[in-house]
RNA sequence: UCCCCGGUAGCUCAAUCGGCAGAGCGGGUGGCUGUUAACCACUAGGUUCGCGGUUCAAGUCCGUGCCGGGGAGCCA
């Protein structure tokens, strides 16, 4: 007999016999019977299992704990009881592995999220961790969704990397050689005696090889893993993270803009669309605000304004904010938060940031002083998406990788593209696990990835 | 990396001025009950993060290291 998932059972009409099998959340004992929670990660709600203390039930009902894995054929009738509309009457239970209560960390009462870290082999059996598991994969695929509906290509970006210095952040330095006989050698020879020959890394953007592909199909998309070795001790920093990166060909500054705020409002709709029993239970233990919040950001337009006029609104606030607000520098998080969460209460995006405190690869406005970049910033999390409009005259490039001391050999091959066939184009990135903290609520990135990277922590 | 706060039972926390180490939940045992964060009674459970110091006496004070959280920077 094929097994049913909870999902489908208690979305069905009509009862019948099933054969369930999952994680046993909590057993009541009663008298001549017992009461099973069964949860199988296909949805957040259990089922509950009615068994009868016979003696064909009751040897395995001893053995069955909260945590136990467990198989369980029976009859699904309506439940007469409040709490529940279906519940299983068991005529068969088979236990695949045994839980001891003495020693199972997960108990039915709630757990911090901090001690939850320490076990993440065995968070996702928690609600809210496998109800964040779901959303995580259901935000996957519509950000596949999305751009293929537009006709964006995903492409795959290499994740071994030969570029040093993409500027995006530190890089992680990855070799084959034993690190004493390495450390030994000259790094003219180290460099030979290295798998590729030369030293190599993981990527910490995958735009550049993105911005290639765009100038070849149009319009594409990567979607993968990226890593920094920034010592970065924050709730929405990881040093492993998953970024979504589009670029399109034949587009400037306003196209980015555009194709960034309707991404956010498709994700935004779609997770409160599919995922609206996880969500609830965010929006009740996790941010209480979180489904006006998520409404909200697909209500109105997002608000946009140039850096020099965000700099002024801040100016005419009023506040007294820690960090000075100044014309030559980039905003604050104490700035970021203030214009969306007080000044617009929605999404903002900021655009034509001074030259000084952007990447070489960003165009050069017409006022010579500024480039096309943008952010997109979201309320608590602030700074969601990053782009720009990227440089595609050839001699205004190198000139600005001169002026911030960028050598052109090791970019021989991108500055190709502007030699030939050079195209207008934009591009962003945007952290999926930062739109997961924005569609959850959850408050720490390290909650909202299974395994979280950080300084320090490489366990599991 | 910098600033602030914290580390006590399996978990979440309390412990007054430096004076006998506590509670709830979880576990075990028994009872009761179509139960549902079940309930009632009893019970076991401690290197108070490590090291060093002050003191008659340290969970508490001092120094130092490690770990965790929050804020900042870097950014997605």
């Amino acid at each position: 007999m094929q097994r049913t998932r909870i999902k489908d059972m208690l979305a069905g009409e009509t009862g019948g016999t099933v054969l369930l099998k999952g994680w046993v959340r909590t057993k009541r004992e009663a008298k001549g019977f017992s009461f099973l929670e069964i949860n199988d990660g296909s949805c957040l709600a259990n089922v509950q299992v009615v068994a009868d203390h016979t003696p064909e039930l009751l040897p395995a009902m001893e053995q069955v704990n909260t945590g136990a894995a467990v198989a369980v054929e029976g009859e699904l009738v309506p439940s007469p009881a409040a709490g529940q509309k279906w519940e299983v009457r068991a005529a068969r239970l088979v236990v695949y592995g045994q839980a001891d209560p003495e020693t199972f960390a997960l108990q039915k009462k709630r757990h911090s999220d901090e001690f939850l870290r320490t076990i993440a082999h065995l968070r996702p059996r928690t609600n809210k961790y496998g109800a964040m598991l779901r959303v995580r994969s259901e935000m996957a695929r519509a950000v596949h969704e999305f751009f293929q509906a537009r006709g964006f290509f995903n492409v795959h970006a290499p994740i071994l990397t030969g570029s040093d210095c993409e500027g995006a952040g530190e890089m992680f330095r990855v070799s084959n050689l034993e690190a004493e006989k390495a450390a030994r050698l000259e790094p003219a020879a180290r460099a030979e005696a290295e798998f590729f020959g030369r030293p190599a890394g993981l990527t910490v953007s995958g735009q550049l090889e993105a911005e290639l592909m765009a100038l070849a199909l149009g319009d594409v998309y990567t979607f993968g893993p990226t890593f920094r070795a920034e010592n970065s001790n924050t709730p929405k920093h990881a040093a492993e993270f998953w970024m979504v990166e589009p670029e399109m060909a034949f587009a400037d500054l306003a196209d980015d803009m555009d194709l960034a705020e309707a991404l956010v409002k498709h994700l935004a709709r779609h997770a409160l669309e599919r995922c609206e029993a996880d969500l609830a239970l965010f929006g009740a233990f996790v941010d209480k605000t979180l489904l006006p919040t998520l409404t909200n950001i697909f209500a109105q337009p997002f608000a946009r304004l140039t850096h020099a006029e965000a700099i002024r609104e801040l100016k005419a606030s009023g506040k007294s904010f820690e960090f000075p607000v100044h014309e030559a520098s980039d905003l604050q998080t104490e700035h970021e938060r203030y214009l969306c969460e007080e000044r617009f209460g929605r999404p903002v995006i900021v655009y034509d940031y001074p030259k000084e405190i952007k990447a070489f690869y960003m165009r050069l406005n017409d006022d010579g002083k500024t480039v096309a970049a943008m952010d997109l910033l979201v309320p608590r999390i602030g700074e969601l998406c990053g782009g720009s409009q990227r440089e595609e005259r050839l001699d205004v490039l190198t000139r600005r990788m001169a002026e911030v001391g960028l050598p052109e050999e090791p970019y021989w091959w991108y500055l190709d593209t502007r030699r030939y066939g050079s195209a207008p184009h934009a591009g962003f990135g945007m952290g999926f696990e930062r739109l997961l903290m924005l569609v959850t609520g959850i408050a720490n990135i390290r909650d909202v990835i299974p395994f979280p990277r950080t300084p320090g922590h490489l366990e599991f």
